[in-house]
DNA sequence: TAACAAATAATAGTATTACTATCATTTGTA
DNA sequence: TACAAATGATAGTAATACTATTATTTGTTA
């Protein structure tokens, strides 16, 4: 028997549920490649079809544009990331410990997890490191946010903040402290790798300065 | 007699130097403007030699493309903040209340000085919340980096890197803390106008919240 | 197993974007 | 006045971001 995980999905994000037929699993695990590959920018459905062997039409069937499908692959990126929390705390009682854990999930490019087999994890971390703030700068977010696009980001930012205030009850700007933390990791992984002059990391010992960096910054203010 | 600012660019940046003739300058302006009105996405060369009464040709001859245009307005950016940090916090002893009146700099929309006739500064800053990453989120930043596009960022990093040392020698990430400081400046204001579900700030106290979200961060993190 | 709908494939077509090229005209300066 | 540099006007191309139509395959159900 395979365990698969199911990501559940805000269905206006879709025109038919990619979920559903071997065409959409298709759509979802080479967009994934393509755009890790290339880049969100250089991503076309013409080379989405190539790829996959079906014609640009057939992928339209599945997504209106290719922003809906970033947006697609980014919500499942942060609901897949609610689970792992979730997974990975759950019998942890500090909530220290908790946090701690949570920035090192956050800071981390976990290895494909097998459980979702058309999604590779670790490309879709990379994805959104380079792409994922490009999901919402964007002039359309209002219309876009009424349309509960972003729900798994802040349901992932109320949980860090539930966390961030079992440490300190009394901290005044959890959820802000909660987005920091998701968008610095994401920011100083990016910059050690390519703007490197913006960080004071060496790629020698990679993740783990940035989480020490991470844990000294939220764990000095919270505990103040 | 009226004072101006030069902001010394990197001239790989552009074909032609825009601050050298009247088009240029509309080239500038009208840029700034358009970007900041609908979006980076939206923007092209048409609409804007449009918006100037020129022809599309005649944007081609002062840029190569659009994305080089961006980063050429948002570097100047960084090269007036650079300007405008030096200039308010050169007669401040203490470290710490220069770096606080870095923040307030970071954190704050300047009225448009007056000093740069063709830029304004005010819409400037807020190009730079919602599209000042797009600047570097590209496949191509590695060569962008090699011809010194993102030079006045890194020194910008480098001057609030200094104050943050001279506040703490010991402190062990002063360009992470520098760069994260800016981009969360940034991306806080974003989401507390776009997405505030994603922060905890109310829009009528507006940016005092970040600043001081930002100088407890800062703060505490440096003086532990 | 025929019959039917749903999904997919194949093909074509449009408006816009991101350019490049050419040539005529204006403008600033030696 | 004359000459080069900058600008304006126009045209053209390949790629992008779609939409539409029709044919074919596949899966289900009577």
């Amino acid at each position: 028997m395979k365990l698969e995980v199911q990501i559940k999905m805000n269905d206006t994000l879709y025109l038919r549920d990619p979920e559903q037929s071997e065409l959409g699993k298709n759509i979802i695990k080479h967009s994934i490649q393509l755009i890790q590959k290339n880049g969100f920018e250089s991503f076309t459905f013409k080379k989405l079809a190539e790829a996959i062997g079906t014609t640009e039409a057939g992928v339209y069937r599945y997504f209106e544009n290719k922003h809906k499908l970033l947006v697609y692959i980014i919500s499942w990126y942060w609901g897949w990331l609610e689970f792992q929390i979730e997974y990975q705390t759950k019998n942890i009682q500090d909530p220290i410990v908790k946090l701690k854990q949570v920035i090192t999930l956050l800071s981390t490019t976990i290895e494909d997890d097998l459980m979702t087999s058309h999604v590779d994890e670790s490309l879709l971390h990379q994805i959104l490191i380079a792409e994922g703030s490009k999901s919402y700068l964007t002039k359309h977010v209002g219309e876009d946010n009424k349309l509960q696009y972003f729900k798994p980001y802040k349901d992932l930012c109320n949980t860090i903040g539930g966390i961030i205030l079992e440490c300190n009850a009394n901290y005044k700007y959890p959820h802000s402290l909660a987005s920091t933390i998701i968008e610095v990791a994401h920011l100083q992984n990016f910059f050690m790798h390519n703007l490197p002059a913006l960080t004071d990391f060496d790629k020698t010992r990679q993740e783990d300065q940035i989480i020490d960096f991470l844990n000294h910054l939220v764990f000095s203010s919270i505990q103040k």
